[in-house]
DNA sequence: CCAAAAGTGTTTCAGATACACCCATGG
DNA sequence: CCATGGGTGTATCTGAAACACTTTTGG
């Protein structure tokens, strides 16, 4: 079978280039419809969801590697991107149940370790701007409501449990957003995820007035035409205000 | 040469009972003489400081790798200890440089990776219940005053400003001290300890307000004797309420 | 009695929260 | 004209910050 070779060959080269033993998975979030949503793959001939993950080169800084990965499945190449935490539980998970879910030949007579430690990185994109790619390893690639995952391989649902509580203490203390909404935006979107986020909802004059005090965003002249409602005005991040919040870090949005 | 054997033969045990190219660092910090401390190691027959750390065995969890690290050096198994960070530049030192500081043998002919991801752990422990311990590796293991460390091997100057970056922090979010006070303390120690590790003053009547308010310490009949000055009362925390402020987490100490 | 450090209460200010009505638009 | 969602201001409350004098003790 092709892909049985495809993979004893992607093993092999991770064999030679990379540092055994350890990996990334990366929790990547966007925002659409009004819902976080997560990005997963299913790997290939299987029903079987779970998170963009990769090796790390013996050379390449583990940030560059996390890059790397993220590029290859949502094409973009700058993005906000933060590691989290290290995942080294003695056993992780179950790795023959792991093996047989996934169609993997065996590979206990490899030099693999009986265990790998995982590296997590979240990212935030702009929904609009990615293509999920499926790779040779993965049929489809696909977001998903981040409340309403599967089942996911692996401990990856625990990893995206501590993503998410990690993005919320984020969230309070630090801007959010410049890299989770298209360029312009609506106030009511920004609470919306905002509230997303933080699952709890907020006072729409309350949380306008807060924005609008902490001087990251500008209010456009422009409208949002579409709905039978009133028009509401376009916002856009001051990049150099952002980046200065983000540096500082005192929002305290709590 | 005796140590150089001594050397071989650890290094010969890593590659076969640990995971190759990754690492565990500790910053094991201690409170005394109203100064924040971290504890070092001195390479045997060298002037070289680094901190400790040590390798991960293949099957063990990292956070018990690095609480056995931890109790190789300081005797003490109950402790605060906290993953960080992963430390993964693609170049973190120069290999050569370190390897002629610490007399080590070449390795380059050995299986050992160019570059050594590390995680760093930071640890908060009672000064006094603390009896650094060298091992075989090292000649001798002491506290310095963590505003006036030296140059230290590897990329470790860096891992502890990330350390204390975290635990400046992690001390506006949670409550510290348990760790880091012996059982019955007083006030002024206790601000004291916040003032060194967040670095300015604070007010003594808003502090003592703040800390008494937030429920997790108790007054005791007791006072301390011993200058010419009021005596000062004794307090220790409630051990059950400090957990629940652990974990809960809401403290805001801006 | 003096030097050193501990202990304590009130006022002020800023920021968070609570709360409800009118407006613009498309259908 | 009506249904839908957008936009906005004020009063109240809570918690943080500023601030200085008296008390205790040992020498």
């Amino acid at each position: 079978m092709d892909y049985k070779k495809q993979l004893a060959e992607f093993f092999k080269e991770v064999d030679e280039r990379c540092i055994l033993g350890l990996s990334i998975d990366c929790v990547i979030f966007g925002f659409y419809d009004n819902q976080l949503k997560v990005l997963l793959l299913r790997w290939k001939q299987t029903e079987e969801w779970g998170l963009p993950g990769g090796f790390i080169y013996k050379k390449e800084s583990v940030d560059v590697a996390a890059q790397r990965i993220l590029e290859e499945r949502t094409g973009i190449n700058e993005l906000f991107l933060q590691q989290f935490h290290t995942f080294g539980e003695d056993v992780r998970y179950n790795r023959q149940e792991i093996s047989q879910k996934l169609n993997w030949p065996d590979l206990s007579t490899r030099r693999w370790p009986d265990r790998t430690v995982s590296i997590g990185y979240f990212a935030l994109v702009d929904f609009s701007k990615v293509t999920p790619a499926a790779d040779f390893l993965t049929d489809e690639c696909r977001w998903w409501d981040v409340e309403n995952l599967p089942a996911l391989l692996f401990d990856h649902n625990h990893i995206v449990e501590v993503a998410l509580k990690t993005l919320r203490v984020q969230l309070s203390w630090q801007p959010i957003g410049y890299n989770l909404l298209p360029e312009k935006f609506t106030m009511p979107e920004l609470q919306r995820l905002y509230e997303t986020i933080l699952n709890r909802s907020l006072d729409p004059r309350n949380f306008s007035k807060k924005m609008r005090a902490l001087g990251i965003i500008e209010r456009l002249e422009e409208q949002r035409r579409g709905g039978a409602f009133k028009s509401p005005y376009l916002f856009r991040f001051n990049k150099e205000k952002y980046r200065k919040a983000l540096q500082e870090g005192n929002l305290a949005f709590s």
